[in-house]
DNA sequence: CTGAAAGCGCTTACAG
DNA sequence: CTGAAAGCGCTTACAG
């Protein structure tokens, strides 16, 4: 590996001046610069991140924390994986990298501020926390920016989607195809993680806007946000009696199970019973029938988020109020029809 | 932050000591390790990762390349997000990291070996590489060890599945439901990344052991592992005349698409036509009619890769030809049934 | 068992 | 415009 002193023996000029020119610094004179840039390319010189940040005390690694024992699927989880994806698009542009927290290094348990101290992180994004994690209020109330997509932490500026504005879309537009009955498949209802209270919220308030009593009987929370558990709360709404002639689903894989279990009881959707679902998954769209869904745009939401981080470490102060919720469509495809 | 020369005042003893002590060394005395590890404690002290590995040259960094021009899906490609998500887990206990490895960085455009050089990167995991990937071949020739999760490179052992015997089974259980007019729609054949081949060779084996001639009309490849791809080669498939009474599809979301195309000309699965997958994603236990596949370990693909990768970080050598490939396992559900 | 010295590869004042 | 000095926080011989 060469180094800065190779290149100032190469060319005869001190260390200090070799970094300097290698960084663009305008104290130096062009043709210094030339021939010390012109010597590093040739010794394919590469420089040090290491030493770099240990001098700077800047890092340039954004930290990830996607710790998921909510969604029971780690990173396979489509919509936060394009997310991911989507931020470190936009984020390494600015030449910042991603590594993953960590709540276990070696023998040793640690928490994600401590991995964060080790490692000097500049920023954190936080995809995803199990309930379990410990520390997250340390590391949140700490001097490191960090940026949620998607649980709120206090102080903390978060970019999701419009949860609210959404499900109203959806029942808007269950009940412009003539259905009165509409049941509700929410997700787990929590202030930690207000994602199923929004939808349930968009859901109920869509109803009432159009006169239509929410019937108590005919909204199931699942326990998870996965399809295993939309199938059971489909099977103990339909067991219920209720008799629904439509079903918004707060998320696309608890839709999945829903329209399972409806189709294992012999109903066909959409003939007996509509369906809606909520973020627009890729195999959305290959179902049989493909799902009628409100899609949730994750380029958008991993770009902004890499945005408001950007920003943060720039020196901004962001008011987590101020940041806006990214809009959502509705995909409508063919498990959803008129009464 | 607290460093050891703040511990090392505080106790009493210098830092090289203290650094001993931190590090369990042997040749400090109990007496003294105990005080320093409790100074430690108290002070809330975290090592820094940067000094260390500048001064020990060991990063405890993994690069993971995941470039993934030929799925069109980033990371949200179950099988290989749920691979990493295992690997992670595994090499997190020997106290690794990962660190996405990528080839742009601020303004500048790099290769893989310079990032990994840049932040001294312990090891590789070339998860996925997108064909136009150039230094790839410097990447791998260097003495970084590496392991691929897919594709093969020189020298690089990879953990990969029993394809061959994976596509056998798959069409074993369709002959042994009467199926003999049997379609593949395979995965993109070429060298570089052989799946598709090595599947499309257990489909002619297949056939052929059970003394079923191969109809060339009844393979169609599709240009990418791709529910659309999927969807445009069954209906290839279909407007070519052919009419098989089943097709094996080289992974799920191929047959996803081409289930779709099934359903769009008003054939019934699996009363007209029997469907079979490759990798067993999570959804597809929900499709409509769920769909028959062959599992891909997941789990095990990723955590053997981490397995492998500390005997190599410990100096062991590894024959790439040595390494097992993991075993697949038939998953039967409702998409194909008997003749 | 403990510590003084030097080094890992870079950058930041500061002096000239 | 250029360079000598010191420092970032750690570890590794080496001496005692």
């Amino acid at each position: 590996m060469t180094t800065i002193y190779d290149i100032a023996k190469e060319t005869g000029y001190s260390a200090p001046t070799v970094s300097k020119a290698l960084n663009g610094s305008p104290e130096v004179s062009e043709r210094t610069r030339e021939r010390i840039v012109d010597a590093a390319k040739r010794m394919g010189y590469t420089p040090n991140a290491m030493a770099k940040a240990l001098s700077t005390k800047k890092s340039y690694l954004i930290g990830i924390i996607y710790d998921d024992l909510y969604m029971l699927r780690g990173m396979e989880h489509p919509l936060f994986a394009g997310i991911i994806d989507a931020f470190k698009s936009r984020i390494e542009v600015a030449g910042y990298e991603l590594i993953f927290l960590s709540r276990q290094l070696g023998p040793r348990k640690l928490n994600y501020l401590d991995h964060a101290r080790m490692r000097h992180i500049d920023g954190v994004y936080i995809v995803n926390t199990s309930l379990g994690d410990t520390g997250m209020d340390e590391l949140v109330a700490g001097d490191l920016p960090c940026v949620s997509a998607n649980d709120p932490f206090p102080g903390v500026p978060r970019v999701v989607s419009e949860n609210y504005q959404g499900a109203r879309t959806a029942v808007a537009a269950l009940c412009d195809m003539g259905h009165r009955r509409i049941a509700h498949l929410s997700g787990p209802i929590t202030e930690k993680s207000p994602a199923g209270l929004e939808r349930r919220s968009g859901y109920l308030d869509e109803l009432s806007a159009r006169g239509i009593k929410a019937e108590p009987e005919l909204t199931v929370e699942c326990a998870y946000w996965h399809a295993e558990a939309g199938r059971q709360a489909m099977n103990a709404l339909l067991d219920s009696g209720a008799s629904p002639s439509a079903v918004f689903a707060a998320c696309d894989t608890i839709a999945y199970g829903a329209m399972a279990a409806a189709r294992d009881r012999g109903l066909s959707v959409p003939g007996d019973i509509s369906f809606v679902g909520f973020d627009d998954y890729e195999v959305s769209a290959y179902l049989t029938p493909s799902l009628t869904t409100i899609r949730q745009d994750r380029v958008r939401l991993g770009t902004e988020a890499a945005e408001l981080m950007l920003r943060i470490l720039s020196g901004e102060d962001i008011r987590p109020e101020s940041v806006p919720r990214v809009a959502t469509q509705l995909i409508a495809r063919d498990s959803a029809a008129s009464l």
